[in-house]
DNA sequence: GATACGTGGCA
DNA sequence: TTGCCAAGTAT
């Protein structure tokens, strides 16, 4: 689009880098996939924290990557592994398509013989979008690229007084964050740069009550200077979720194992495990019409009604449970799944939340 | 460009 | 309790 107002726009002033890489120095962070200055970073541990880390905090994924690293400690032991595993490890975090193309990058990269170190090449990659490509090659190959994440663009968005509102802005935001390394400081140590934008965006530059009196670019912060830098970046208001209802079936036979069923392998929770149920629909389901579509006609148990969000809908699911009879093994039809132990099964948050509702264990369930 | 895609923590 | 937010990508 012809850019009307470029001549109004002048160059603006670039923050000074050496400041914000002097405060790294000193407040960088200690994270498990991070190397020690000095040390040459891993790729396989830079790529897997970071597709990790897509849309979802540090806190959460800590003791995820230690359990990835110790079960698949390079990525050809990743690649080696069965879908199934990966999954089932990944199970809890959210958004399963990471795990999905996590799985599929691995055995890619192994084909590969090794992690390419181009942006154009890692781009090529699945699961690997322009921040995830810039902050590989920035972080494990030294390139001197500026990867935009959501820290980054609210930095870039109150630095420059970008009022307008995300994400429309996006385009704006990346063209004045790609310009944030000019500096020659930033352009030797395109590694601690990118990183140094990450800590003070979730140290100093935070959404909430950030920390101007202590930042290392408060002096050119313009959105300090204009009094609008904690209400920035603005966002186009969200559209309101529908509500959605279904009913699911915890069913136990005697050996400990539950009826399980796996998903679809695409959309939502693709490729994940769940207790067999009904349809997701935006009316409630009677009892009786929910009974009617139980895997089995056994003296079931209304257990309650959990609730989860997902990012867009809301859901809330009434859960049945039931224990078959020793003679009653046979008659459930496939489409309803089959008799396994939860202890390998990939079940998502909200069937954890459904199995949480299950009755104390007890020697005898006697039915 | 808009929409689908999870989850848990926090004000 | 409700809404916002977190190192985005694929289609």
């Amino acid at each position: 689009m012809f850019e009307m107002r470029s001549f109004v726009i002048s160059a603006p002033v670039t923050p000074d880098a050496s400041a914000l890489l002097r405060w790294y120095d000193t407040h960088r962070r200690v994270l498990p996939w991070r190397s020690l200055p000095g040390q040459r970073p891993d790729p396989y541990a830079v790529w897997l924290s970071e597709i990790m880390l897509q849309q979802t905090t540090v806190r959460a994924v800590i003791s995820y990557y230690e359990r990835f690293l110790s079960h698949y400690p390079t990525v050809q032991d990743l690649a080696a592994a069965p879908l199934e595993d990966v999954l089932h490890l990944w199970a809890g975090l959210g958004y399963y398509a990471r795990a999905r193309n996590l799985h599929a990058c691995a055995r890619r990269v192994t084909e590969m013989g090794g992690f390419p170190q181009t942006l154009a090449e890692l781009l090529t990659l699945p699961g690997i979008g322009a921040y995830t490509a810039r902050a590989i090659a920035a972080i494990a190959f030294g390139v001197p690229v500026v990867p935009v994440d959501g820290n980054v663009e609210r930095v870039t968005a109150r630095l420059y007084s970008i009022e307008d509102p995300l994400p429309a802005s996006r385009p704006l935001l990346a063209k004045h964050a790609a310009r944030l390394n000019t500096d020659q400081e930033a352009q030797d140590r395109p590694s601690d740069f990118a990183q140094a934008l990450f800590d003070l965006g979730a140290t100093i530059c935070t959404p909430r009550n950030p920390s101007c009196l202590t930042c290392p670019w408060q002096k050119k912060c313009m959105g300090l200077k204009n009094g609008v830098a904690a209400n920035l970046p603005l966002k186009t208001p969200k559209q309101a979720k529908p509500v959605r209802y279904g009913v699911h079936f915890l069913l136990h036979d005697h050996n400990q194992n539950i009826l399980l069923r796996t998903r679809p392998p695409k959309g939502l929770l693709g490729g994940m495990d769940e207790i067999p149920g009904t349809e997701w629909r935006s009316e409630r389901w009677s009892p009786a019409e929910a009974l009617a579509a139980a895997p089995a006609l056994v003296n079931w148990v209304a257990r309650g009604e959990i609730k989860h969000v997902f990012t867009h809908f809301t859901l809330y699911l009434m859960v049945y449970e039931a224990t078959l009879p020793a003679n009653h093994n046979a008659g459930i039809d496939p489409s309803f799944g089959a008799f396994r132990t939860t202890k390998r099964a990939a079940l998502p948050g909200v069937m954890q939340k459904c199995l949480s509702l299950a009755a104390p264990e007890t020697d005898a369930e006697t039915p």
